[in-house]
RNA sequence: CUCCUGGUAGCUCAGCUGGAUAGAGCAUCUGCCUUCUAAGCAGAGGGUCGCAGGUUCGAAUCCUGCCCAGGAGGCCA
């Protein structure tokens, strides 16, 4: 519908004008009175023209000839054209979605992209905690819509395998692991050693298994390998129990592999920043990114010989560009937004379009348990793992918390709010408009009743009342929302549309018996509820929360 | 010190690519279950959109300055 205004007013200002450069708006009225559709297109011609808004809206109605689905246009406030549309015109929406045998979805890209997009990516060092948590919903969800909308999606996790980090992490589950045997540590430096509750779970589960087999370790490496797959295993198994499937695990320690090629791809990366990119300076070797927009020059190889996980993570961007995709998304959290301008910066050295690099950064989540504010140190131990969230909130709501806020603010979790299952969670109640309607179908059939949806698509003009026509209303605009977030690479719109279109049914339910004797009125009814029901589960699963059929 | 986010109802947040009377949920108060699921509905109260200027027909929205909160600025990740 918006599509078809949308023609009907380029036309008439091409008329005009001969000129149809113009961002305008065509947006559903908040009140009937401003009828069903509202454009602000005589106000933003108006100005750039230098005339009058009210007497070019007139000028614009003369010239929009009458179509079966348009009432009238009406001129409002400063120079609104409202749009009223006949019945027909409103039941469109409606009507095609019923048809469609399929589950039916309001938009597709028509330029389909082959993207990749990285979230997650979590250093292997310790368990996943509700930080990540946050951006593995987003990261899934977002996959999801990008999806639906027609493109092909890879979802990626980048493993930094290797390196410092990884090597104190060893350390550290050795150090507990030698305590287990009652092994005197107290020489051991473990200042920078991590030291939560994880590290000793895991020092046990290695000495259940493998027993005395490490007291001493004859290859280092293979012991840090082993320990990174054990954690590797564990954040594995707590994103899957969180709905997120990535369709594969990068090794950064694939960069660094030279069995299958002669040089490593961090090689090939030194070789093309070499002499005009890079230099060399107090032992050692720096990226000269502030010729391409950076603040200060950075550093890819340390004095002490060691790579940075800078340099890797230029061999990874640019592996990923040789991979063939459209674009490149990268979900990152928000500490990291320092971290962009280099990354793009390499890119340019690289030759490399940034432009097909999207960025989006997530906000941190902080925790409130009984009033008090949790910090969350990966370091310290002192976090609330993702799935201790999930045991004592579950999926579904844990989800939900997380998508229905915009992702680049910052996110208080309420674990009391959250935990409690009772009436605060927006998650049952659409989830319980979605059962209801499930319910009424049980309950026709129990009353021996059928229900018709050619039958009830051919008689939705008979819906009359307030609530009806408000529902038939917003349905349609569910597609504007899709739009908007596909655009905008956001999900919470979402969230918010889903709770509404839940209310309105809810109260529709309350004000109407939908299960009456009459049988086509009882039909129509049917008809708008299964629009409902399509357009609530398309929305659920584009967040990947279930949506019960009974409760 | 520089840069980035944000500041909207008691609380948690939408709205921010300028538009019509600034919206939800929770909490509070008043009603509604012999009737299709009360995890629900109907109604009420609650606001100097951080402050001050500017841009214009019009500003919560854009610009500038200030105040407040959080974050980033390493041969850490």
């Amino acid at each position: 519908m918006k599509a078809k205004i949308n023609a009907l007013l380029i036309k008439a200002i091409d008329l005009l004008y001969k000129d149809n450069d113009f961002s305008i708006e065509i947006v559903k009225t908040k009140s009937e009175m401003h009828g069903d559709w509202s454009s602000n297109i005589a106000m933003i011609v108006a100005k750039k023209k230098k005339e009058n808004p009210k007497e070019l809206a007139q000028k614009i109605i003369k010239l929009i000839p009458s179509e079966d689905w348009l009432e009238k246009v009406e001129i409002a406030g400063p120079g609104f054209l409202n749009f009223f549309l006949t019945k027909q015109g409103n039941l469109n929406y409606l009507k095609n979605l019923l048809k469609d045998k399929k589950s039916y979805f309001p938009f597709e890209e028509s330029n389909k992209k082959n993207i990749l997009i990285e979230y997650v990516s979590s250093n292997p060092t310790g368990p996943l905690h509700i930080g990540h948590g946050r951006g593995a919903a987003f990261g899934s969800a977002l996959s999801n819509l990008l999806r639906k909308c027609g493109n092909k999606v890879t979802e990626e996790y980048y493993v930094n395998d290797q390196g410092l980090q990884t090597k104190i992490l060893a350390e550290s589950v050795h150090k507990k692991y030698l305590e287990k045997f009652d092994l005197d540590t107290s020489e051991i430096d473990d200042t920078n050693f991590y030291k939560g509750e994880y590290i000793d779970e895991l020092a046990l589960k290695i000495k259940t298994q493998k027993k005395d087999l490490y007291l001493k370790i004859e290859n280092e490496s293979n012991f840090i390998n082993y320990i990174v797959e054990e954690m590797m295993k564990d954040i594995k198994a707590t994103l899957e129990n969180f709905q997120v499937k990535f369709d594969s695990f990068y090794l950064e320690s694939f960069l660094y592999d030279a069995s299958k090629t002669k040089k490593t791809k961090v090689n090939e990366v030194l070789e093309d920043l070499k002499s005009e990119y890079s230099f060399n300076e107090a032992g050692a070797l720096w990226f000269r990114s502030t010729k391409f927009g950076d603040d200060k020059d950075r550093v890819l190889i340390r004095s002490d010989n060691q790579e940075t996980y800078f340099l890797s993570d230029i061999a990874y961007h640019k592996d990923k560009f040789l991979r063939g995709y459209d674009e490149l998304i990268n979900i990152w959290g928000s500490d990291h937004h320092g971290y962009l301008p280099r990354v793009k910066a390499s890119l340019k050295a690289l030759k490399l379009s940034p432009e097909s690099l999207k960025t989006i950064f997530i906000q941190f989540v902080s925790l409130i348990r009984k009033g008090k504010k949790t910090s969350m140190s990966t370091r310290s131990g002192e976090f609330i793992t993702l799935n201790q969230l999930i045991n004592e909130v579950g999926v579904n709501a844990a989800r939900f918390f997380y998508l229905a806020k915009k992702s680049d603010q910052a996110l208080e979790f309420d674990m009391d709010l959250a935990i409690s299952q009772d009436k605060n969670n927006p998650v049952y109640y659409i989830q319980y408009a979605y059962a209801r309607i499930c319910s009424l179908e049980k309950e026709l059939k129990k009353r021996e009743m059928t229900f018709d949806l050619d039958e009830g698509i051919n008689n939705l003009e008979k819906l009359k009342n307030k609530s009806e026509l408000e529902i038939i209303s917003f349905l349609e605009a569910y597609k504007s929302i899709i739009e908007q977030c596909y655009k905008n690479y956001e999900v919470h719109p979402i969230c918010f549309y889903l709770r509404d279109l839940a209310s309105k049914f809810h109260s529709y339910y309350n004000s109407e018996t939908i299960i009456s004797d009459d049988q086509i009125s009882r039909n129509a009814k049917f008809a708008l509820l299964i629009g409902i029901k399509r357009t609530i589960k398309s929305g659920m699963e584009l967040l990947d929360i279930e949506t019960p059929e009974k409760m």
